[in-house]
DNA sequence: CGCCAGGCTTCTA
DNA sequence: TAGAAGCATGGC
């Protein structure tokens, strides 16, 4: 457990003694798209239909309004706070290159997000660039999302599949519309059973996920790490991939796996944030 | 303006 | 079965 005591007072819970654990660094790493930085350690984002604003000031987080039910009930399994962090970087630090990538975000954390909004969010995000991502998420739940104190929920599956392409034009998800409608059917009839892949055998899930349309290997992964926390899952996109090439021309060590999904989560920040991570020939210029 | 983005489906050989 | 084309949109 990363954590070592709650506080509960009018502002709201205070969590102390929080280890391994950086709002930025989690909560910008391309996992998460409803989270906007109010500053650089205070965030606001929606959850199951809650508006919640978030601070961190050194090992205390702030979660504002929060009572400790809400806490236990959905924050404390959301960051992922029940698992041991130390333990996790003992095996990835082993290996030097994720030595390096967990001492650029010693902070990071994988979210374990609601697996429907995790699926669509990463259906939206095939070939296609983590800022406009984020603004199609946010039409999305603007336009068709049940409005909540403060904000707008997720649409549900059933609404998702009332619709047409036509009304959610407005979204401007482009050729991505049919593959949200096709999930949203499948998810609301039953035919695609969101639960199921909690206790699939890993195979099997990603089978399943994957008969959505729209869902590949990348997407299917990133919705069992994300969503799931299947920590073994590695979701391989152009970044992943470029950084496995040049780091690891043998691939991951067999050690990495059972931690592997975590480790992909410090090399896709440390690769796409740090100047000296890879060769000058394979970096963003933006 | 052109290149690219947390890829996928479909077509072709 | 493998590889390439086509894809809608807009950030940079």
């Amino acid at each position: 457990m990363d954590y070592s005591g709650i506080r509960v007072d009018g502002a709201g819970l205070r969590l102390t003694g929080v280890r391994h654990f950086h709002l930025e660094e989690i909560l910008e790493s391309g996992q998460c798209f409803r989270w906007q930085r109010l500053d650089e350690a205070r965030y606001r984002g929606t959850v199951d239909g809650l508006v919640r604003e978030i601070s961190q000031q050194g090992d205390t987080l702030l979660f504002h309004g929060v009572d400790e039910a809400e806490f236990q009930r959905l924050w404390r399994g959301y960051f992922d706070l029940d698992r041991d962090y130390g333990a996790v970087k003992a095996v990835l630090t082993q290996d030097p290159v994720m030595a390096r990538a967990v001492a650029f975000c010693p902070g990071m954390r994988v979210l374990r997000q609601p697996p429907w909004e995790t699926l669509c969010s990463f259906i939206i995000s095939a070939n296609n660039n983590i800022a406009r991502i984020r603004g199609i998420v946010e039409r999305l739940c603007e336009g068709f999302g049940e409005p909540v104190a403060g904000g707008y929920a997720f649409p549900t599956p059933r609404r998702l599949a009332s619709l047409t392409p036509e009304d959610l034009a407005p979204v401007r998800c482009g050729y991505r519309v049919a593959y949200l409608l096709d999930a949203g059917r499948m998810a609301a009839t039953g035919e695609l059973d969101l639960s199921a892949p909690y206790t699939l055998p890993l195979e099997e899930a990603r089978a399943s996920l994957r008969r959505v349309k729209g869902v590949g290997p990348k997407v299917a992964d990133c919705v069992l790490l994300y969503g799931y926390s299947r920590a073994e899952c590695v979701p391989e996109d152009v970044w992943i991939k470029r950084a496995l090439g040049r780091l690891y021309p043998d691939g991951l060590p067999g050690f990495l796996a059972p931690v592997a999904g975590l480790g992909q989560q410090y090399l896709f920040h440390y690769v796409r944030n740090c100047p000296d991570a890879l060769p000058a020939s394979d970096q963003r210029r933006d």
